[in-house]
DNA sequence: CATCGAAACGTTTGCGCAATCGTTTTTTTC
DNA sequence: GAAAAAAACGATTGCGCAAACGTTTCGATG
């Protein structure tokens, strides 16, 4: 492997110099300048980041750990925050805590000793040991979508305007029992959406019976299960509302397992939407997430923040969007 | 931020000795030991990866550059490489590509400078350059995907039987007319999925005019594009066979917007499964790639070639499955 | 024409670590 | 009890780089 100094004996120049032209941190007489730039050329020479980042004690490297890098949800936000860094010429460490906090601890201590600037972090379910190791290590980081710790810059939705919104449209078709099918139990977004869920309802003067309300659903399966239940009951759900775009798969399984009509026999709807829900039946009517927007906002605010530690801590939430379709109908 | 010599000198032993305890490299007396684990603890000191990698010339990291992260096939894909990384000890550095030849030479050499140990390439349409820069600086190198060059190890998807066993599904049917949308052009599964077809058809003793097959399709709408232009024929295909996700939610839009029913007015199948494929009309028969099984055996490839880089080269085609659903009926 | 200052470049150190080489102390052996 | 061997640890170097500090050269100035 070539070094500086292989570069800066080839071309007859000190070392300082070839690290001067290359980084243009001092004035060099143009003939050195194209002479080092030829050397580099001739013997192929590459700097090596880590002596450099070794020495100005900064990478130029963010650590994001996700929660469950597959979810289409996430990659949205994954992709947006790769893109906004790559802008600014920073590189990404990507990491899957697998909503282990165990894991999730490992990976923060991980990436700090990898000397990362900064890390973008969709918290666990239990992520106080992480989030109290963040504080103490005065690591940068921004919380995205689980937004549960004021110490920090925190990204996500909106998710009181989310569910208010789609309590709207039902209430709109007088449906008065809804089932709401929630995400995992201790993620924050779960709680906010099942607390806005509450408050929506009874703002309509609409009573929510606690078997109405199904939380603890970790994957489709579980959803799935949850659906059947809340199905079987005396007096069934006219409409469900899908919290998120698993839960919603898994619903949208039970409801065909009972051979159910969507909009006909029972309305449907949920937060996330579908790059294919325009084209496919039924056309289920979605909040969106805005993952674009929030995978930027996350990167930036990080950006900020690694320029000024003591900057005071902000808390996003930005705007999900209706994609009104047809699986609502009246109640009956 | 403490070092190795701060952790010397508060336990009173020598660099070395903190430096084996934690690496475990020498004997070191259990008193010792001790003394030196309680030091860390009490200072809080994370050693720095960045001065061992150094030393090391080794940095337990691989880039993941990608043509298009956000593309679901690629999630799953870049999920198992990150599980089977993380499995053991490395980290994953990712970047898109988008596709673009520049945008790839320039991620590989910026990789470079970080010294990852290796690299998963899903190369854009025109990668030479950036292969022969992978091969001249003998940076490992594994391609997933667009399996385009023997000078590399390579995991892909079997494309020949995917289309082939699609096409003898359409030919049982009855199907004679069958219109194919196909991907980018330039990617190695472009290529080979429109060879594949053409072999596959011609086997059966069915003649493809030109028409019917249609490339150039680089995102959705393009795809819907495509789709329209085939159903306008005079003799429009009596099946469409999209090549891959896009170009099936593309080929779909289109369907959708000339009112047809599937199967009834066309068939339709493709390559690439989604999750939600069994509970949504229509329910489309697709050949599922084998995401999991592609990126756990790239990283496999890869490590064992950063283990011995002059191992020979392999490539490797990973079979799909047909998942049979009910968007094929029999031709008219 | 001595002096000063600026222009252009070189020498060297230290970032934090692994591991080579070296030293001291203890144990074994005959 | 002297020599050899083993056990346990320490001092130092060098990985490749940025930049602080130092040196040389040359034109400008009074």
């Amino acid at each position: 492997m070539t070094t500086i100094s292989a570069v800066a004996k080839a071309a007859g120049v000190s070392v300082s110099t070839v690290s001067h032209v290359l980084n243009k941190t001092r004035y060099v007489s143009p003939e050195k300048v194209k002479l080092v730039m030829d050397t580099v050329e001739a013997i192929g020479y590459i700097p090596n980041a880590l002596a450099r980042s070794l020495k100005l004690s900064s990478t130029g490297t963010i650590g994001l750990a996700i929660s469950a890098i597959s979810n289409p949800y996430f990659s949205d936000i994954i992709c947006a925050i790769e893109a906004e860094c790559s802008k600014r010429g920073l590189i990404v460490f990507l990491c899957d805590t697998q909503d282990d906090p165990d894991r999730e601890l490992e990976l923060v201590q991980h990436l700090h000793q990898r000397r990362v600037d900064g890390i973008i972090l969709a918290a666990s379910g239990d992520p106080k040991r992480s989030l109290d190791y963040l504080i103490e290590s005065d690591l940068p980081c921004v919380l995205v979508d689980r937004l549960s710790d004021s110490r920090f810059d925190q990204v996500g939705t909106d998710n009181v305007a989310a569910i208010r919104t789609l309590v709207d449209h039902l209430v709109a078709l007088r449906h008065k029992r809804v089932g709401i099918i929630l995400g995992q139990p201790g993620f924050a977004t779960t709680v906010e959406r099942m607390n806005a869920f509450r408050a929506a309802m009874t703002e309509k003067g609409i009573e929510v019976p606690d078997d109405l309300i199904s939380d603890s659903n970790n994957n489709t399966a579980d959803a799935t299960a949850s659906t059947h239940r809340l199905l079987e009951l005396k007096e069934p759900p006219t409409a469900i509302l899908a919290s998120n775009n698993l839960t919603m798969i898994g619903a949208m399984r039970a409801i065909r397992e009972r051979k159910l009509r969507v909009p006909a026999d029972i309305s449907v709807l949920g937060i996330d939407d579908f790059e294919w829900a325009d084209y496919f039946e039924p056309r289920l009517t979605l909040m969106a997430q805005p993952c674009d927007e929030i995978g930027r906002k996350a990167a930036d605010l990080l950006i900020e923040r690694i320029g000024n530690k003591r900057r005071p801590c902000q808390t996003v939430r930005l705007s999900p969007v209706l994609r009104l379709r047809e699986s609502c109908g009246e109640a009956a």
